[in-house]
DNA sequence: CTTGACATTCCATCTGAGTGGAAGGCATAC
DNA sequence: GTATGCCTTCCACTCAGATGGAATGTCAAG
């Protein structure tokens, strides 16, 4: 398949996939005959790996480790894990750090009426959103 | 107080300070004899508001309108409110495909043993994830 | 046989959010 | 009075992750 038709079937831009073969994150392809890269199932699902390893959280130099692994035979599986389990903790903080950022909306919009009235309504969402947690975001 | 000691106490760099009055997101500070920028209790209060807002996932295009209307002396709070609408919906978006990526690195993780075997590692990964929902993150 | 959609390469530019560094001015402490 | 540290401006650069555009080639349909 050509490069058009794999960008769509995974919902990308033709150009981000030139992107990561420039990037080293997808092989050099087979090429038409016509010069056109070809792409085949294990193309998309490489690409697709990608797309999930960012929806994970992965940069795509984390992601180009990951794949270097299995490009020199080895079982990446160790090494996947560990970088999952790290992806883990820090998803587990994002998550907390979005419920109580949420959490915090919530209240906000609770209190709207009484915010909306008066001018002292930006320094209230100052005062209420400055409650939140220190911690920052990824 | 100077710009240095604004940004110790909000734990941000002075570049970033000025950075921000280019941006138009604080005003023009008052000025020393020496030159150097003064800046008052507003300012601490604006600068963690603009903190603030960033933890809260506002971009500094969606703060400076907020900030906007509140030098245009209207009451943001509709708009601020609308702005914050938006940003629980996503946060809730967010947090749910946080919490089914955390479900699926789970599964993956309890299942390290089998994966861990054999050269098929990499697409069982692949496999795995694959079955991750297709939205994307904002 | 030309039109249009798609492809190629190469190079440049964008976005978002800053950060670095040079060249110089101010303030304070020894 | 000079060393030190913080301040000024201006310009350039970083990073990640693409995206745009020009000039050109390929191919299927009408």
């Amino acid at each position: 398949m050509r490069i058009g038709e794999l960008a769509d079937r995974l919902g990308v831009n033709p150009k981000t996939i030139r992107f990561y073969e420039a990037r080293g994150l997808l092989p050099d392809p087979a090429r038409l005959p016509s010069g056109y890269r070809d792409y085949g199932p294990e193309d998309e699902s490489r690409l697709a790996f990608i797309k999930t390893a960012q929806r994970l959280g992965l940069s795509l130099d984390e992601i180009g480790e990951i794949l270097a692994f299995k490009e020199r035979g080895e079982r990446p599986c160790g090494y996947v894990l560990s970088v999952l389990a790290a992806q883990l903790s820090d998803i587990d903080r994002r998550i907390g750090e979005l419920v109580r950022l949420r959490a915090e909306l919530v209240a906000l919009k609770d209190r709207a009426d009484q915010l909306a009235t008066g001018d002292a309504c930006y320094c209230g969402i100052v005062e209420h959103a400055g409650r939140i947690s220190q911690t920052t975001t990824r």
